[in-house]
DNA sequence: AGTTTATTGTTATAAAATAACATTATGTAA
DNA sequence: TTACATAATGTTATTTTATAACAATAAACT
């Protein structure tokens, strides 16, 4: 269980409390009263935590949030779905599609190591 | 059957023609001879052929391909598998699993549009 | 303590995408 | 065919997203 550097922390913090993805420079905007001033900083401690399966990126939105799989420390395999409507984006927690998934990667002859997989259309409420 | 536009087709063709997924400013580059010079005009046609289906975009590297799946002319669904090593990008023909994937969403409660997976991990030459 | 390695701070720049507005082309319906 | 609407194009400027490069600190290791 790594702990987190203050730059990560902080950054790591808002992502988790946030309701909804965060972009970059909304992030940095929110945390240069802590002294966090300028991109490659907030950059930086996005990647580690990537890395260490803490939070995830939207690829299509270019936004991150925090992992709710709890089991999930290392980044290998996300899946989300994305209102289109209200813009809610909730990651789905996915044994059994990742069973699946990474069966038909290893099928496809890959060897896999991971996948982001989004899904675009409307959410239960909005439906 | 929509038929492309002057500018549509010369960038699809480009899109086609390549080996590998484009970028956006890298297909500027290389239409600029035909008299198509700034960025707000590869997005248009982008994002067309896009609508159509004649090409996806790799969410996770701003690149974009040209439809593999004859069948596709709406783009509902995509699926890639990308090589970390050789960077090669391979569409996947996906009946299977794009049943499988939309009876997950049905499921999930969400009223499904489309999904974009992007498979990572290293390719059978490279593995 | 001295050395390596990771993290941080900082400035500048690159890369990706869009806003806004003027112009031209295409389709359509009286 | 003319008038109107709609779609596509051309153009300039700007915004948004991300990284290069290098100096300074801090942490971990022996």
């Amino acid at each position: 269980m790594q702990t987190l550097t203050r730059n990560q922390q902080i950054i790591f913090d808002i992502i988790n409390k946030s309701s909804e993805p965060l972009k970059a420079y909304t992030i940095l905007s929110n945390v240069q009263k802590k002294g966090i001033k300028a991109p490659p900083q907030v950059y930086r401690a996005l990647d580690k935590l990537i890395e260490m399966g803490k939070i995830h990126k939207i690829e299509s939105k270019n936004a991150f949030v925090a992992c709710q799989n709890s089991s999930c420390n290392v980044s290998k395999a996300t899946a989300f779905s994305i209102c289109e409507s209200c813009e809610e984006v909730t990651e789905i927690s996915n044994s059994k599609i990742s069973k699946y998934l990474s069966n038909f990667a290893e099928k496809a002859g890959m060897e896999y190591k991971k996948y982001n997989l989004e899904f675009f259309g409307l959410c239960k409420k909005c439906k």
